[in-house]
DNA sequence: CGTCAATAGTTGATTAACCAAATAACAGAA
DNA sequence: TTCTGTTATTTGGTTAATCAACTATTGACG
């Protein structure tokens, strides 16, 4: 039954799309909340101290930035300046390249992952990873990796 | 080695949360650039229509309709205002309780996803479900629905 | 009946994303 | 050296989402 199956396959998939869809939202809706009921900040700014501390010297270039945040350009420039005026990062300029800034992270910064840090890998696990044993996750990752390299 | 084996552990679900961030990200700007493109039209858009049209007599309670297309209450009124501009869908009061509105698809509207399906579903399949087999597939929606079903 | 909490939906104000255009600086060719 | 095309970032304008407050009904209970 060729036809049944095509069905069942598309079916399948449709169903992992909408749950998909379904997960994201509701996870990152309820990270949204508590981040901001515990400690008064958004998400992204939290995505974008870690990716900062990350890098070297606890800097990189804007544009890498805003693709490690998967913000555009624009977007980026923004969210700085609000986390700037925050006190948690700085705008330097970039030496060799005088078009180029780095945002770079500061103390206040680091001091902010070090205060979060547990509260928001704790909500991670509760709504999301805690409910995904290791296979599981191997597998995921592969193939949204598979999913991400196809597109490139 | 327990510490190591927690250090694997969390790192392959850190792994994977990333790719799944990245993953939705990617695949849902692409979907949306190409339903723009190719038709002029919002993906949001696309969502509402398949969901009215999948109930009764293609229509919806408003807050029903809210929580399918994963939006505030606030969020559909707009939309659907968009919507109904567009000739889309109606908005007809609800007998019986006369503090409630129907989303009503539109003749229009049905033609519109005539229109969009096929190409819309082999975007879908390009870009995302087309990299995943089926097993697979049946994993991930098992895991997403247990993740959604301790949530609630 | 009449009151009052709960529910359905809309509206006002704000927020933060995007796109397109502008600015500035680099890099390679003529 | 000067032009030209490309790259890095910011800015202006728009869009669409959120929350909180509001209006209108509903329905349960004394």
């Amino acid at each position: 039954m060729p036809s049944t199956d095509t069905q069942n396959t598309q079916s399948i998939h449709l169903q992992m799309w909408r749950s998909f869809l379904e997960t994201h939202s509701t996870v990152v809706k309820f990270l949204e909340r508590r981040m901001d009921e515990q400690h008064g900040l958004p998400l992204a700014w939290w995505d974008v101290l870690i990716q900062l501390a990350d890098g070297p010297e606890g800097r990189l270039r804007m544009g890498e930035l805003a693709e490690s945040v998967l913000l555009t350009r624009s977007g980026i420039t923004r969210l700085v300046d609000r986390m700037i005026g925050a006190g948690l990062v700085d705008r330097e300029p970039c030496p060799g390249d005088r078009r180029g800034y780095y945002a770079v992270i500061t103390q206040q910064g680091r001091d902010t992952i070090e205060k979060i840090g547990p509260d928001h890998s704790k909500d991670a696990w509760e709504v999301f990873l805690g409910h995904i044993d290791e296979e599981e996750a191997a597998l995921m990752r592969q193939v949204f990796t598979r999913v991400l390299e196809a597109g490139r």
